[in-house]
DNA sequence: CGCCCGCAAATCCTATAGGATCTTTGATCG
DNA sequence: CGATCAAAGATCCTATAGGATTTGCGGGCG
């Protein structure tokens, strides 16, 4: 039995703000003061200066010394690119690495609920839909065993904020059967064809969130 | 014309700490007392929580809520097999991206000045061998053009601190004449044989320090 | 002899205050 | 009318203090 919050107020902040800046509650490129985030927190600046030392190292906020600390402005276009061709590189590595660990039912079973998706009902349903995305990519990179590469993955999803909002709602059923196509080549211990299933599905999510970038 | 200090006590704090745990003046697994760490470097406990905070996020400290932080121990064994096989995932292709960009000369002049390793002489040779060699990779990663690609290869190079005092200084030579391999591929505009070459050079490094773990 | 409980010391965590720096506003000069 | 400079305000940064929690130690019980 555990005391109500067994967390310290830093971590609850920590997570506040992320929450703050991934929602757009914060404008992407708006300074961040801190004094007015910790009375809209109802903490003190303490706590608050410690958990954006903290997103800055995640790459959600930018600090300048002695001016303050300002939310990181949306991915550009050569940024996003750069992101998708960073995933290429890791996540078909992961992919291919579950594929030849040999996992045990129950990991397999673990992935595949992972992969399932939300529908476009609901009332939240872009961030239904996001976290369970995320949740499917975090869960196979960690069944790659390597725990650098786990790591990897899950900080660039912190790049990816600038998508909740905007995430293409019409192709739910499309990213699940690509999920579903992956989980299978892991099944079937191919690592090659994992590797390749997981640059599909990438290749194929860039070229669904493109339209994005044209409407800016 | 700027003042005498441009940056603020947690900059350097945080840089403070960060060489203390790299040069291993504070034992890795061993506990960091928040308060004697702050006379120690003749500051108020505040900028060191902070410095702390974001030190945990590169990897070198840790932290449990109400407890305190902790410098992060030693790889294992295992986990230095997964950071070997993370860096080959990474650097290869960071390799093969430099090779098509299209350097100018001033930037291939710039990666061949990296790929020299100072010689075993001199006062801290481990020091400047290490200094030099992550120069090199860190200066390949960036003429990759990805940003996060660099970010990560940055990153990693965080988690070999435990080789700061355990490097073999008898291939000194071998290791330079790798580094110019690969630069020879970049030089040629040759993807294909840059990736090898950094294959080669990162299965070497792995093979010369594998020794390390045997006595322990 | 080993285990458990309670108290004291150490440590962490948060709030607050004051000094230092940057930003903005307004007035003066060219 | 535009540019420059100075002062006021806002904000950041650091130090300090006190409350909350954990850890270590000693005594008592089984």
């Amino acid at each position: 039995m555990q005391p109500a919050r067994r967390i310290t107020l830093t971590d609850d902040v920590y997570a506040a703000v992320q929450a703050l800046i991934m929602d757009h509650e914060v404008q992407p490129g708006a300074r961040i003061n801190i004094d007015a985030l910790a009375r809209r927190l109802a903490v003190s600046p303490t706590p608050v200066r410690e958990a954006l030392a903290r997103l800055e190292s995640d790459g959600l906020v930018s600090k300048t010394p002695l001016v303050g600390y300002t939310a990181t402005p949306l991915l550009t276009r050569a940024e996003f690119e750069e992101l998708v061709e960073m995933r290429l590189v890791l996540e078909p590595a992961g992919a291919a690495k579950a594929a030849g660990a040999g996992l045990d039912t129950g990991e397999l079973a673990g992935l595949r609920g992972a992969a399932d998706l939300p529908g476009p009902g609901g009332a939240d349903a872009v961030a239904a839909f996001t976290a369970q995305d995320a949740r499917f990519h975090h869960t196979l990179a960690e069944l790659s065993g390597n725990r650098m590469l786990h790591a990897a993955v899950v900080r660039l999803r912190a790049h990816l904020h600038l998508f909740r909002l905007h995430f293409p709602t019409a192709h739910y059923g499309v990213s699940a059967s690509e999920h579903h196509r992956i989980v299978d080549a892991v099944d079937a211990d191919d690592a090659d064809a994992a590797a390749d299933a997981m640059r599909a599905h990438l290749t194929a999510a860039r070229d669904r969130h493109l339209p994005f970038f044209e409407s800016r």
